[in-house]
DNA sequence: AAAGGCCGTAACAATTTCTTAATGCGCTAA
DNA sequence: TTAGCGCATTAAGAAATTGTTACGGCCTTT
């Protein structure tokens, strides 16, 4: 894998080495900035795979800087980690609102630091990963299609049967509520009746069989191991 | 989701009602303490989510009493919040140090208390990895799958009895009486016999075996040890 | 405009799980 | 030894949960 590289925004120019330092120790490419505005020229100038952001800044800062990013095409799939000082009283917790995906208080270790780096970044390339076609038990699920294949016969699905066998089976093993189901298939913000997963579920095993998906009474839904 | 139990620990009676009184409207259980010592007894016992701890108390301090538990294998993996009475940069700077992984200067606004607890609980859910399968003795009990293993066997359990059976595997050889399971397991507001507790463990019992949940007579039932 | 597929909801049946209460057993203390 | 207490065990019916079906609204296609 081609390395990494991680722009660092941040006012303080000695923190900004100091981190530089220990990244590039660790097998990173760095770009530095030191104010929001450049954070953004920079980023889109070297489409960076993270971004570790300052709040207090001049010019712009960072939330400002991270709102802008999140509204840019180019740039609103780039993760962020927020640098925030202690002293901040206000700002804090807002920082996860606008779109960050860690927050981290200045002063901290670098291996703190670093470990941070990298769970965010696991994470990212997780959900990135297009993958479009799972093959479980006899079944091949192509996300490509929307179309299921068990032996030699071919189902068509419908979008929410679909979606939520992927989603079960892609998870292989593991309970969902219904709840759960509801959002991350349905949407967070729809409002259904939670029995509708039911009747899904239903109509899912009355095309491909029972023995896929495995109720588990009082908690939930699971594609069997 | 199970509720989440939060440890306050602080020297101030009348604050920690205060704080308990917050918390518990949102939903969490609590459990308080007075000093390090006591914060630490009352760690082990009841494994909480998460921690607030003072920094400045009788008989052992904050800042011993979370280097006391980074050094403990059974408490190093519990986030822990530190509350002091004046912003400080010295104690902080030594505070995410020693190993806590936020700050909070009092006095703070519940909201925000609230925001700050749940920010780091979702930062450390992210952060942690394959923690809901408990291995103990030959069982494995996966909280994930709702399934138990023991060996080559698997066992399905109803979904009370499998709760019930998590929170004693996860205080092994901690004793519980019936009221406290019921709590924990049932749910603070559901009134049924303490005898129901006895016919789960006997189910339990008669599917996996006789000597994981052991009886104490007059007191109430712990996993072995 | 009609036909047909998809989706969400409600109703009721089927099933599993939970709770209770009754009974028996074993230990301990008088 | 016997009474008393606490726990184990069982079975029955209550409660909770899910399965199944049917229907109406909506959208798309023809």
């Amino acid at each position: 894998m081609a390395k990494q590289t991680i722009l660092v925004v941040d006012d303080e120019k000695d923190l900004l080495d100091l981190i530089e330092y220990n990244l590039k120790k660790e097998g990173f490419d760095v770009i530095k900035a030191e104010n929001g505005e450049e954070g953004i020229k920079k980023a889109k100038e070297h489409n960076p795979n993270l971004v570790l952001m300052d709040i207090m800044m001049p010019k712009m800062d960072g939330m400002e800087a991270v709102e802008k990013m999140r509204a840019d095409d180019e740039l609103k799939a780039i993760p962020i980690i927020f640098l925030t000082a202690r002293s901040d009283e206000k700002t804090e917790v807002e920082g996860l609102d606008k779109g960050g995906d860690d927050y981290i208080t200045k002063p901290i270790s670098t291996t703190k630091l670093i470990s941070r780096i990298k769970a965010v970044m696991r994470r990212f390339e997780e959900t990135q990963e297009e993958v479009n076609r799972l093959d479980v038990h006899d079944l091949s699920i192509d996300k490509d299609r929307y179309i299921v294949t068990k032996g030699d016969e071919e189902f068509q699905l419908p979008r929410k049967e679909f979606e939520l066998l992927y989603y079960l089976a892609s998870r292989k093993g593991k309970v969902r509520d219904r709840q759960t189901l509801l959002n991350k298939v349905w949407g967070d913000n729809i409002y259904v009746v939670d029995r509708t997963v039911d009747v899904h579920v239903r109509k899912i095993r009355e095309k491909l069989g029972d023995h896929y998906i495995e109720t588990v009474k009082g908690v939930g839904y699971r594609f069997k191991e």
